[in-house]
DNA sequence: GCCGTTTTCGGCCCGACTGTTTTCAGTCG
């Protein structure tokens, strides 16, 4: 896949043409571009070897151009001539908070600054002064970005965010000024990492709400305070917007707090055709208001469905909003049992009745506990022999509880050749068996992509668990064509997994939407090792959601009897 | 640099907040 490699040359490009003071337009070009790249569920060679990237939205001749050569030589002529114009650190100079293409181009002018360093010695010389234009102020914004650049890692994951979110609107929904409130922006998106965290609120003392949001105690620093919109930041480095607008703005602020920014310039381009004007405040015709309330009223106004915000990407999305056409995607309530989840048998840590009783308490007509297979000895997995006892043990549980059933399963391992775990003669025992890799990550593309179409033809493999195994902040996922899998998949029949776990997520978003489109089956899984790890299944839906998935393309969102039927290879 | 239900040229989403200014440019989302 090449399609980050693109996309991270022309965000550079983009960079350096804004530094420069090119034409803002063509800035975007390259941005807008980047972004689409980027959000492609297709490997970009396929559009190329096509003939299509005219497709893509936002490439045109030119881009098209560039995207082969990149394709083809691993490098861009003109970004390398781009280069040479300026020095490599200026970019970096971007990243700092209040500091934009203008401000990185004057203090380079100025006083030749080329890098963060620079510009940190520059400051404690008390040199930025000298510029005009540029005062106390400015000088102490520019170091306390500076000091934040350096303390905010990476993005948060979507569980973490959800509960800094909690923090703010817990406080502010007690207000009695407070008439409604949601968080916007990629939060309300469900996107896997979250950078900041927006929050709307509909109220008519918007004073009271900035006050209260900017004192409560999880800030540290407050970054602006106006009338209506405040940011802070917390003791943990989370930024946080709040917007305060009226009753009958609610829907049109929600809508452009929420985004993506390319899905609202998009929509307002289709405004000005229709001779509205959308903005936060809502739908005006000739300066008239005619809609905001709601989201819902805006959609309508536009000719178009409602776009569930998870697909507010402009990834064909808003095309297909305009024909009614939107997929129906799947929701919590969908889903009627865990196909991967660990008992106390090998590494996780409650019995098989109390995983049995979780799931049921949650709503669940059935769980498969799938311990580890006899190879992963650090995980405890499980010899034939003591598969005996266990199946023993579960068929006990089942006989206890009325209206919910054990699934006997194992998550097997696939070694270094793609071969499973047991011998065919104990797989075929298991009412599901879930295969995985956990070793031998390193192996090159062709190796990795056999052993897993090796397991999905396995007669007995019905599903195959964390395809890519990548494990955030710790591994990326392995080198593995996964449109050879998928097809595989397909074939066999196969499902593959979205493995709920905070820290895989695997298979991604974007992966999902191309296994569907591929016509793959989908489980949603939590690996669960203790019971309240089943609640991570809600991050599973996030990103089935944002893959566009619908209950249909799920296993686990049929019925004991239909889930049995299936799966049969 | 892209794109076309006014256009193949001339547009390109829109507004809040800040700092340094006496009316606005820069940054951000």
């Amino acid at each position: 896949m090449k399609n980050l490699e693109i996309s991270e040359i022309f965000r550079e490009i983009a960079s350096i043409l804004e530094i420069k003071g090119d034409n803002p337009f063509r800035v975007r070009a390259y941005e807008r571009a980047a972004q689409n790249i980027e959000g492609l569920s297709e490997d970009i060679e396929n559009y190329i070897k096509q003939g299509r990237l005219s497709e893509i939205p936002g490439i045109g001749k030119d881009l098209a151009a560039k995207i082969v050569e990149i394709a083809r030589t691993g490098k861009l002529k003109f970004l390398e001539g781009l280069k040479k114009t300026i020095p490599s650190g200026l970019l970096e100079l971007l990243n700092i908070p209040s500091v934009g293409p203008k401000t990185a181009k004057l203090l380079y002018e100025k006083l030749k600054i080329k890098n963060i360093p620079d510009l940190e010695k520059a400051i404690r010389q008390d040199k930025l002064k000298d510029i005009f234009g540029i005062k106390e102020k400015t000088v102490e914004n520019i170091r306390k970005g500076i000091e934040i650049l350096k303390r905010a890692g990476e993005r948060m994951s979507l569980a973490v965010a959800m509960q800094a979110a909690e923090e703010f609107t817990g406080v502010l929904r007690k207000l009695p000024e407070v008439k409604r409130i949601s968080s916007a922006g990629s939060l309300r998106r469900q996107k896997e990492r979250v950078r900041d965290i927006d929050i709307l609120v509909v109220s008519r003392r918007p004073e009271k709400v900035m006050n209260t949001f900017t004192k409560i105690p999880a800030v540290r620093d407050v970054l602006a305070k106006g009338e209506t919109k405040s940011s802070v930041r917390t003791k943990d480095d989370v930024q946080v917007d709040c917007r305060v607008v009226e009753a009958r703005s609610f829907g049109a602020a929600l809508m452009y707090f929420t985004g993506s920014k390319n899905f609202n310039i998009k929509l307002r381009q289709l405004a000005i055709k229709k001779g509205l004007k959308l903005n936060e405040y809502g739908a005006f015709k000739k300066g008239k208001f005619i809609a905001g309330r709601s989201e819902e009223e805006i959609f309508k106004l536009l000719d178009m469905a409602y776009v569930e915000p998870e697909l507010r990407e402009d990834t064909g999305e808003i095309e297909l909003a305009r024909k009614f056409k939107l997929p129906h995607l799947i929701e919590l309530k969908n889903i009627k049992g865990d196909l991967h989840v660990h008992s106390r048998w090998s590494d996780g840590s409650n019995s098989i009745e109390e995983v049995a009783r979780a799931c049921q308490e949650g709503g669940y007509s059935y769980v498969a506990v799938t311990d580890h297979s006899q190879g992963l000895k650090v995980a405890g997995g499980l010899s034939r022999q003591e598969l005996k006892k266990k199946k023993q043990e579960i068929d006990k549980v089942n006989k206890k509880l009325k209206g919910f059933r054990v699934l006997y399963g194992t998550e097997v391992d696939i070694d270094s050749n793609g071969k499973l775990d047991y011998p065919d003669e104990a797989l075929k025992e298991f009412d599901i068996v879930v295969a995985a890799i956990h070793s031998g990550f390193k192996q090159s593309k062709e190796q990795l992509t056999r052993r897993l179409v090796r397991a999905c033809q396995n007669k007995y493999a019905h599903i195959l668990a964390h395809p890519t195994g990548r494990l955030w902040g710790t591994r990326d996922a392995y080198e593995v064509d996964l449109e050879e899998v998928f097809k595989s998949a397909k074939q066999t029949n196969t499902a593959l997994e979205i493995n709920a776990f905070p820290r895989r997520l695997d298979l991604n978003d974007l992966n999902c939407r191309r296994a569907k489109e591929m016509g793959v089956k989908l489980a949603i899984d939590t690996d669960a090792h203790i019971t309240e790890q089943l609640e991570m299944m809600k991050l599973g839906i996030s990103v089935a959601r944002r893959g566009w998935l619908s209950p249909g393309d799920v296993i686990n969102t049929l019925t004991l009897e239909e889930l049995l039927k299936a799966i049969k290879k």
